[in-house]
DNA sequence: CGCTACGCTGTAAGCGCTTACAAATGAAGC
DNA sequence: GCTTCATTTGTAAGCGCTTACAGCGTAGCG
């Protein structure tokens, strides 16, 4: 005797009945309601979750795409996302995506990659994807649009797949006018000269953001004061280091991500510079850690980034539900902290 | 047709042997599980999880369950259990805890903790869960046997439930013999006089290690030398401020993690005092943040931490697989860097 | 040569739910 | 009173797999 029976029988009613009550289907009287909810309450019964879906085709579980499982900017955005699925009802299993590397852009010797594409992701064991700054190959596209299901690109636009993404080059260009605003005109860039990985595009992005920045206020780019730098702490010091090292030291440092500016924070101080007295310095993200060192920083939100793909899947997931048709707009905001000054004459 | 019947028909054979050469079972002849695994290919086939879910009462899945989903600690402790999961090709689907508050012990005011124990995780999703830290009421521990599902608690022993757990007395003790070997007799505890919550007890265990060790030491416990924090980098900046202007400052600082021991850092030199010169540091982790700064830290790798306990399931999980009887340790050892210095005379 | 043993495959009964459809009930309208 | 219709409930057919059991062919053995 299946569980459901068990309940059925202690309402005195039937398995359908019993399975429309706990669903909070309308078409029950309020009375069988109440007697259902008693019964299952008294049994300790939950509804299985395999039973259920395969019964009705609909897992009330989403999947969670990311190509690093422990870094704030991703775990944060995943947060995000999981508050407002769970909220709703929903489990979030996360998969782990491996960036493919420049030198194997197919990610023909990713096998853990190549297995989620062509396996994990396809069990249905998911009603919709969220994909976080992933970069897909054609074929994974291809594979993804096999299963039918809804998927939101978060921070990286993707052909054929519904993105949301933070204006990289608005939030850039931010930054940099802060900077040009205080006078600044030797400014250096942290991180982002050539990709990381093809996964993580948005380096790329700000960098160009801070070229153009540069080119409309009538400077010049010196590739000098270029950096490169994975986007880490340790990354922002080596990059910062390499800068403040290398011909006319900049006046101001724009890194590309706060932890970048941290590590740039800890390089300038190394070197026996001020913050901001010698050097200015300007992150992005909105990361508290930055906050404690008092740098100045474009808050992107990663949280509400996430909570909003998590909205607008659950749109795609439940079309009753009333749509909010207006764009999701990704804001962002200047934090400024007392590691940006006016530049010295 | 179900899908698994075109599979079973261009390959030529039943559905059982499709669903048998498919899952690896050893009765199926080389000849046949070499054209089944070229129909499902051709057919783009993958087995459906919820189907063989049902059907098998194994779901492949495993939940792990976390106080905090963006805090290094804990996402990497979740990442080391991802790999070693998801490589033996289960899934994890990832629950949010809410840390139960001392003014609310049994979480009655706590809705989503509520739900998380009396529902989502009792919906048959998973075949087992690792429990990140957690401590759990009376309540939630019947709730979970009560799903007779394998459960291990990382970090936090459990009355009944099989607990990996790092030595966080021995940590502390090494922590503290370490500086007290450089010569240093104060020295100030950042973090952890009263638990955060009740469900992070951690802090007050480093806080007895550090009493211990005085006490072994011949030292006398100050009050004025420890300050409670929240295990931030934010709290470890103001607890270190209000250490260092207290009655007689401290000649080294023992922050009880290390992003406790960063803001330390930033509120050692934000007083004009250096490192290790005037003021020794030490944390513990392992979180890479630190060697930035140059902090010496006690390394209890998180990462390895979550992939012996997902190992500890996988062995409850698949009796099968030969049981390494061994007893697990989770290691720790001292990192030393510039942060800790001997003690001026 | 008959019998057992073994390796491989097929048959079919579920796994525990959901839901289309049918049926029963009662209220409302004429 | 009879029809119509909405509301509530029950019946039963799956959802797409897995697996116990049975069956078959061949090999080994006395």
């Amino acid at each position: 005797m299946t569980r459901i029976q068990k309940v059925a029988e202690l309402a005195g009613v039937s398995t359908a009945t019993v399975s429309r009550a706990l669903a909070g289907k309308p078409s029950v009287s309020p009375a069988t309601r109440e007697r259902v909810e008693r019964a299952a309450r008294d049994l300790g019964y939950v509804v299985s979750a395999t039973a259920s879906s395969l019964a009705s085709g609909r897992n009330r579980n989403v999947g969670i795409v990311m190509p690093f499982l422990n870094r704030w900017f991703f775990t944060t955005a995943m947060a995000g996302a999981h508050r407002v699925l769970t909220d709703a009802g929903y489990d979030v299993t996360l998969y782990h995506c491996e960036p493919n590397r420049l030198d194997d852009p197919d990610g023909a010797d990713n096998p853990r990659r190549s297995r989620l594409f062509a396996d994990s992701l396809l069990r249905k064991r998911t009603d919709g994807l969220i994909m976080v700054t992933l970069s897909l190959t054609a074929a994974e596209r291809t594979s993804l649009h096999g299963i039918g299901k809804p998927v939101i690109a978060l921070d990286r636009p993707q052909e054929g797949i519904t993105a949301l993404a933070v204006d990289n080059l608005a939030i850039a260009h931010t930054a940099m006018s802060h900077l040009l605003e205080l006078g600044h005109t030797r400014i250096g860039f942290v991180g982002g000269i050539v990709p990381y990985d093809l996964d993580f595009h948005v380096p790329l992005l700000r960098r160009q953001g801070y070229e153009a920045s540069l080119v409309d206020a009538g400077l010049e780019i010196d590739p000098l004061l270029m950096c490169d730098a994975e986007f880490t702490v340790d990354g922002g010091y080596d990059a910062a280091s390499q800068i403040l090292g290398a011909g006319e030291p900049p006046t101001a440092l724009f890194a590309a991500s706060d932890e970048l500016a941290i590590g740039a924070h800890a390089a300038i101080r190394d070197r026996g510079l001020r913050i901001p007295e010698d050097v200015s310095l300007i992150g992005i993200d909105g990361n508290p850690l930055a906050e404690v060192f008092g740098i100045t920083t474009i808050d992107q939100h990663p949280d509400a980034q996430g909570a909003a793909a998590a909205r607008e899947l659950l749109k795609e997931l439940e079309p009753t539900s009333p749509h909010a048709a207006a764009a999701v707009r990704l804001p962002f905001e200047l934090v400024e902290r007392r590691s940006t000054a006016r530049a010295r004459d």
